[in-house]
DNA sequence: ATTTGTCGTTAGAGCGTGTA
DNA sequence: TACACGCTCTAACGACAAAT
């Protein structure tokens, strides 16, 4: 260990210093606990593997503020020079902060790879060095001793001396460790081709739906919003919580205790009429009671449409039953429910091939997922409220979802669409449904792109598909009109 | 276009750890 | 003591699907 204090022979190290590749660097600060900490001494080895820390230099620079800037100058900033430090960004307070380059901190490398691999208690230097270096002996008083007096002890100079030599060792030991645990390559991403013509990144099956219902419709909608629904006027009325009626009536199926009683008989013994009364029953006295009376309250004569849903619902449970009844037979009691109504995320993703070659993605979210053990097969529910205008836009939608959630379960979906006022059910098999995926789906996809990016006056305008008895109710049948004129 | 509910991302507050 | 950094947790924000 050389102890340097004249300015002279530091200044001609610190230039020998410059041609070096890697230094091991320390500070020690006098005053460090008052608003004016004075940097005292720079330790730096320039050999690893230095027990005997032969290659340790020590330059008094307290006070020294010429010296100080001419060692950052000529090495801190130098990024030839590799600066290797435990919490570098301490050091570099008083080392040239932001100016610095080529700085190795080795507590930012130890915990990168953290403490549980490393096998130690902490992360301090000093722990470090005995518990990973297996230094025995290392001193921990001089730390916090006056760094600002002089003569420095012999103590404290050793000490200054080891901390270089526990900085390199413990450097080698972090790299060996980084090196074994080299992480799997970052993946390059090929770079997508943007396409020229801006087209919708993204579709769902509720747009889906629209496009075949009235093309015109979706354009309209696309561009300047309102409603979608065709609906006679006297059907209409606010069962926007209708969603929220099903959720709360298959909530109550899976978590009361009750039904599972229900279905304590063997299959053999239930009664479809009986069981269904009871979920009536319940059903109605826990929630649906309270939403009348709330609705009515409200308006009151909401009563009487809401008595058709009720009508409704009461047929949708019957339909439950039934299917909970089938499965009793392969399920016990207690999990026959659980079994049956299938809870889980509902998202559903998937890129289709059009006809052009492009990709394109579409995003939707199915209502409910049940299991039928007779027919072995999964079926995706989809509700409505009010009757479909259209047959084969609705089997289209369902398509799409049952399609999509095939293939994330590898395995066919059924599909049915309950429709409530008045009540009705729709069942579309996996054989039906992919067929339509397959060969419909990509063209209307296709043809949806270009509907929806179509603008006037441009040729082609989206065909207006819909009935023309049906399009007297259509919600925009005056835009529809002045925007494309002509027919509708 | 606007709204509504859900869901995932992100900024930042707070805490712990490191340095002399 | 003071400051920097990273981790965690949360609140705010925005994206999204579906409905109006």
């Amino acid at each position: 260990m050389q102890y340097l204090t004249g300015s002279i022979e530091i200044i001609t190290k610190i230039n020998e210093l410059t041609s070096a590749k890697i230094l091991w660097v320390d500070t020690e600060i006098a005053d460090w606990y008052t608003e004016k900490p004075r940097l005292s001494i720079i330790q730096v080895l320039t050999k690893a593997n230095d027990a005997a820390s032969q290659s340790v230099y020590i330059f008094d620079v307290l006070d020294k503020h010429d010296l100080i800037s001419y060692f950052i100058n000529q090495i801190m900033i130098n990024p030839q020079i590799e600066k290797v430090c435990h919490n570098a960004s301490f050091d570099l307070k008083y080392l040239g902060s932001i100016d610095a380059q080529n700085i190795t901190c080795t507590l930012k490398k130890a915990r990168r790879i953290s403490k549980e691999v490393l096998q130690v208690s902490n992360l301090q230097l000093k722990t470090l060095a005995t518990e990973l270096c297996n230094f025995s002996d290392v001193d921990k008083e001089e730390q916090g001793s006056d760094w600002g007096r002089r003569p420095l002890t012999q103590k404290q100079l050793k000490y200054a001396a080891m901390d270089t030599v526990y900085l390199a060792a413990v450097h080698q030991r972090l790299l060996a460790f980084s090196k074994a645990n080299v992480l799997t390559p970052v993946i390059e991403v090929a770079p997508s081709s943007t396409q020229p013509v801006e087209k919708p990144k993204s579709l769902t099956p509720n747009k889906l739906r629209l496009a075949f219902e009235c093309p015109r419709l979706l354009y309209l909608n696309h561009h300047f919003g309102g409603s979608t629904l065709f609906l006679q006027t006297e059907d209409v009325i606010d069962i926007s919580q209708f969603h929220n009626l099903v959720d709360e009536l298959i909530n109550l199926l899976l978590n009361k205790p009750d039904f599972i009683e229900l279905f304590r008989p063997s299959a053999s013994e239930l009664v479809v009429e009986q069981i269904a009364h009871n979920i009536q029953q319940l059903y109605y006295n826990r929630i649906f009671y309270a939403y009348l009376q709330k609705a009515t309250s409200k308006d009151s004569k909401l009563a009487q449409p809401l008595l058709k849903v009720w009508e409704g619902l009461k047929k949708l449970i019957i339909s439950f039953a039934e299917l909970l009844i089938i499965n009793r037979n392969y399920c016990d009691a207690e999990n026959v429910i659980s079994e049956t109504f299938i809870v889980e995320d509902r998202k559903l993703e998937h890129y289709f091939n059009l006809p052009d070659n492009s990709q394109l993605r579409v995003l939707g979210r199915y209502d409910y997922l049940v299991f039928n053990f007779d027919l072995n097969r999964l079926c995706l529910i989809e509700f409505k409220a009010y009757q479909p205008v259209d047959l084969s836009a609705q089997l289209a939608q369902v398509a799409v979802y049952s399609y999509m959630l095939s293939q994330n379960k590898k395995a066919p979906v059924d599909s049915v669409v309950y429709c409530i006022l008045p009540f009705k059910e729709y069942y579309y098999s996996w054989e039906q449904l992919e067929h339509i995926a397959h060969e419909l789906i990509p063209r209307k996809l296709e043809q949806m792109q270009q509907w929806l990016t179509w603008r006037a006056p441009l040729p082609n305008p989206p065909p207006a598909t819909i009935q023309p008895h049906l399009c007297q109710i259509c919600p925009q049948q005056q835009k529809c009109q002045s925007y494309f004129g002509g027919s509708s």
